[in-house]
DNA sequence: AAACTTTGTAACCGTTTTGAAATACTATGA
DNA sequence: TCATAGTATTTCAAAACGGTTACAAAGTTT
């Protein structure tokens, strides 16, 4: 199975000169001008790596990457950009990418930072959960929401993201440093208290009364959904 | 607990300059002049990432990364260098890098290429403890409970480690200092009769009828599991 | 700009866990 | 049988832990 690459950037000679040089490298690649249908692909195809112009048209690219590790789609993603600012690149590394260069590049160091990346995102085929049925819950995460015996319940960036990444590894307890690094993808920064407090508000939000146990905690280790 | 990072250069300007950058992050940072060590530190303690210069006294850098990736050593590594040149970049990455910066280098760039590769070295998917099973007891290690008969009995931290080491070492009689070693991991500061009150607390919780005898004492040498 | 929401941190509290010390028990050999 | 060393049991206090709440900073919405 090839390993599947998508692009984005506005220039059609640059498109061009990244789908031939990866297909020869053995990539599948799936080549778009704008960001306009990159959500519905992600969602429908397991795609492996995302190259991204940071001058896009519609949106900095930078910023879309942001707002897919808003959304927990953490698809690697490697920026290109004309600048070289080294304000850019820290902004672009910053919101996330995993790798950032500029044009005009070599695209043999290209290809080689592609599998440098794929090396380490590795067999790594977790897809993106975004319609799941948990007991009596149904998980919405696209619209942000979850539907428990016909109410709705709208959840914050973090809720969504903690509830997902707790139903994507059912039956697994996950201590409060995987949590940090899946969450909020820092340990180093976050006390790991904070999960408490994460976890409690979710909680409650998704079980007000404690009829239900969603979420179980496991003492001395994390928490875990069943 | 702190990712731990360990930096070899042999400019003592760059290693202080990225220790005390680093420790501000919040990380453990272990500097080392030379290549000497790096095997035994990194077979004795869990390194998260290495920060390497490519030209070093005693070996090129990128040979260092091949030698450890040839050894199934993957810790992911970020080279250094003075050079940038095209040619000594796709080395290094071809090799087995992960990223690759040009010295002088913008210590906040660094830093944020730091946290991008460590977002991604460290998001692998929760590998879930194999059960260990033993007569009629089965351990669930992850959820940190044995299954007896149908019952449900949950253990504490330091009752799981103690009944997984047993269970572990079947059939070999384990005295105190060994299982301070193992479940304590410090012989000095605990008192050796901890052990029995602990094994008390286990038997009790597993066996509380003193029915079984999952846990046999061998006076004047330790415990066993047969 | 004002009101509101989200989220990290710290403080507090009750509970559980755990180490140590004191006491009771048991096996072993003289 | 007795003495003794090793082990079990009980008790107590400290530490660890998780839940809860309040608050402030940052981000959003209106």
């Amino acid at each position: 199975m090839k390993q599947q690459i998508l692009i984005v950037d506005d220039d059609n000679d640059i498109l061009e000169l990244l789908e031939y040089n990866l297909c020869a490298e053995g990539y599948d690649v799936l080549g778009f001008l704008s960001t306009k249908h990159v959500r519905t692909v992600l969602s429908e195809e397991h795609i492996d790596l995302i190259i991204m112009d940071r001058n896009l048209p519609d949106i900095e690219g930078s910023y879309y990457v942001e707002m897919l590790r808003s959304k927990n789609i953490n698809t690697p993603v490697i920026l290109l950009s004309a600048k070289d600012s080294r304000d850019d690149i820290k902004e672009g590394l910053m919101k996330g990418a995993d790798d950032y260069v500029t044009k005009p590049f070599d695209i043999e160091e290209l290809i080689l930072r592609v599998k440098a990346v794929l090396r380490r995102s590795g067999t790594e085929s977790k897809e993106v959960v975004e319609n799941i049925e948990y007991q009596d819950m149904k998980l919405d995460l696209n619209m942000h929401r979850v539907i428990i015996d016909e109410y709705e319940i709208s959840l914050t960036n973090l809720e969504t993201a903690l509830l997902q990444t707790l139903v994507a590894n059912k039956g697994k307890v996950l201590d409060r440093d995987f949590l940090l690094k899946a969450v909020w993808k820092d340990t180093v920064n976050i006390h790991p208290k904070t999960v408490n407090v994460a976890i409690k508000r979710l909680k409650e939000k998704i079980d007000p009364f404690k009829e239900k146990e969603y979420i179980k905690t496991i003492r001395g280790v994390g928490y875990l959904v069943a």
